[in-house]
RNA sequence: GCCCCCAUCGUCUAGCGGCCUAGGACGCCGCCCUUUCAAGGCGGUAGCGCGGGUUCGAAUCCCGUUGGGGGUACCA
């Protein structure tokens, strides 16, 4: 049994969002906002501008837990500071995919977007602060240089620069100075306490010759500004914790709790990638994919609410989850199952809802029908026949275009199959001559029945009989119930559909003939 | 190569030393229902990678092994 509500529907649901963000203005500085669980989630804009569901399923992960405390919130970073990332239209991207799982700003534990660029001047302070105290130093070394002085290829770079001291200078990246000796100890909620000796973390560069600095510092800089104390992120991360939590450390704070998930992985269990594989949150919007179905799915990807429980709205999974529950092997995305769940969701909505969710695969730019013809109230009467033969709402196109369209859709196979010597053409006709009758009221039930002796007396059981009637009509062999279908195209459109197939019929005869 | 992570049905998972003859879900396969197709009902298939320990007892703990994956940038 399905649950009434799902996680978007009241907030996100079929609603636009709002196009224009107020929020997304630069801001001179992080509020820094001290609450009892700041989340961050960052996304950095995609040029592609496709949201990936593993960004996704972090994003509900790190949401449910900030609404889980009255102080609760996850914030929402902008990682922009890529000069080449930097398109409005690409954050946008991100607000409205967020949006559509139900994670939004209306809702008071979301704070955000916050825009990395627009503090990049405290990453640059931060950086000189971090050289003058010795914890970093400049280097000139290029790649070459490095790579040819090192014996052992395995490691990186080699300190040459360590003890140079080096003044800032063209050319000149700054590297962090990793302790010598001892392990860092990542304490990560997910997989315990991961160590990483010193000697094999580089002195990692921190800020670029020309002074902007690197990811790995510019996200510890944000964190701590913000106070961030929860950051749940993918495990493509856990390798760099280590060096934030020393630079976390260096900067005399407290790392905050780190939970690395793992990671989504296609059919051949690698990292869903956005060449292979498909990834875009919105492709899947596009298909039909109800949000709280996705969200339900999402969250079953390395969790279980437990008490062998799967399909559960939002407002019930969502005080349920626990981090340190997350399992740590990596889980393949499985869109057959996710289809299942997509299925239950439309089926558990209501009559109204269903219609009016499937609206916008209905009209505009993609319909196969000219916009004349659709009739909103033909598709409510056949809806309820629709609702439960789809699992994505898409797939309700091809249920009802014959309803719309002026001429059935021309499938081969279909034909070839229903329209078999000696029962096509001799059924067509018997309906035909049936459904012309004056005496036979045009509902269903006597369509059936008119049906049912124009076969009874080809000797065709009504399974067999109604496919060449179909076929002409809807141009399938299989779709919705048939004679409900025949009720509402109405006796005109019907024996003309018939006719045209037994002229069809005629024409090919005369071809084989000739 | 080096560092790190991971390992229960095909897939997502439950299991956290005896309730396990390993549970649920998706998929798949039957049967029922049936005007096609779905939906629905009933039933079935299938798994603890391997080898050592620890223990009275191991899917559960330890070690090893094998196999997967992630990272290895003056990207994020």
């Amino acid at each position: 049994m399905i649950p009434e509500v799902g996680p978007g529907t009241g907030r996100s649901g079929r609603r636009s969002v709002s196009t224009a963000f107020p929020r997304c203005t630069v801001r001179p500085r992080y509020p820094g906002r001290v609450t009892e669980t700041s989340i961050r989630t960052r996304f950095a804009p995609s040029p592609t501008g496709m949201f990936h569901v593993g960004g996704a399923r972090s994003a509900l992960f790190n949401w449910a837990l900030a609404q889980q405390r009255p102080e609760g919130r996850m914030v929402l970073r902008i990682e922009d500071t890529d000069a080449a990332r930097n398109r409005p239209e690409w954050t946008e991207g991100i607000i409205r995919a967020l949006a559509w799982l139900g994670i939004g700003e209306d809702d008071p534990h979301f704070e955000g977007p916050y825009f990395q660029s627009s503090y990049a001047d405290e990453h640059r302070k931060t950086a000189r602060a971090l050289h003058e105290n010795g914890d970093a130093y400049y280097c000139d070394c290029t790649r070459e240089q490095v790579q040819e002085r090192r014996e052992n290829p395995h490691l990186g770079y080699d300190g040459f620069c360590r003890d140079r001291n080096l003044a800032a200078g063209p050319g000149r990246a700054l590297r962090f100075r990793v302790p010598e000796g001892g392990p860092t100890v990542v304490d990560d909620r997910i997989r315990g306490r991961v160590e990483f000796e010193h000697s094999a973390i580089e002195d990692f560069v921190i800020a670029r010759a020309d002074g902007s600095p690197l990811f790995v510092l510019a996200n510890v800089v944000d964190d701590v500004e913000m106070r961030i104390t929860h950051v749940i992120r993918g495990e493509e991360h856990l390798s760099n914790t280590p060096k934030q939590q020393l630079l976390w450390e260096a900067l005399g704070h407290t790392p905050p709790v780190w939970a690395h998930l793992p990671v989504i992985v296609n059919e051949q269990r690698k990292k869903l990638s956005k060449r292979r594989d498909k990834v875009a949150l919105e492709s899947y919007q596009e298909e039909g994919y109800l949000p709280e179905a996705m969200v339900n799915y999402l969250m079953l990807l390395g969790w279980a609410p437990g008490e062998d429980r799967e399909i559960m709205p939002w407002s019930q999974m969502q005080p349920l989850f626990r981090v340190e529950d997350v399992n740590s092997s990596s889980a393949f995305f499985d869109e057959k199952k996710l289809r299942a769940f997509n299925g239950e969701y439309i089926r558990a909505l209501s009559g109204e809802e269903f219609v009016e969710r499937c609206r916008p695969w209905l009209t505009g730019e993609n319909v196969p029908w000219d916009e004349a013809d659709y009739d909103p109230e033909v598709f409510a009467a056949v809806a309820p026949l629709v609702q439960s033969r789809v699992a994505v709402l898409s797939e309700i196109v091809p249920n009802v275009d014959f309803l719309f369209l002026k001429r059935p859709v021309e499938d081969e196979k279909s034909w070839n199959k229903a329209m078999k010597p000696g029962v096509g053409r001799e059924m067509l006709q018997a309906a035909l001559s049936r459904f012309a009758d004056p005496g036979l009221s045009w509902t269903a039930e006597d369509l059936k029945a008119a049906t049912e002796e124009a076969g009874a007396a080809l000797g065709l059981k009504l399974g067999k009989a109604q496919a060449p009637v179909r076929v002409a009509v809807t141009g399938r062999t299989v779709g919705l119930p048939l004679f409900e279908s025949l009720e509402l195209l109405g006796r005109e459109r019907v024996q003309a559909r018939i006719a045209a197939a037994l002229e069809r019929l005629g024409a090919q005869e005369d071809g084989a003939g000739a």
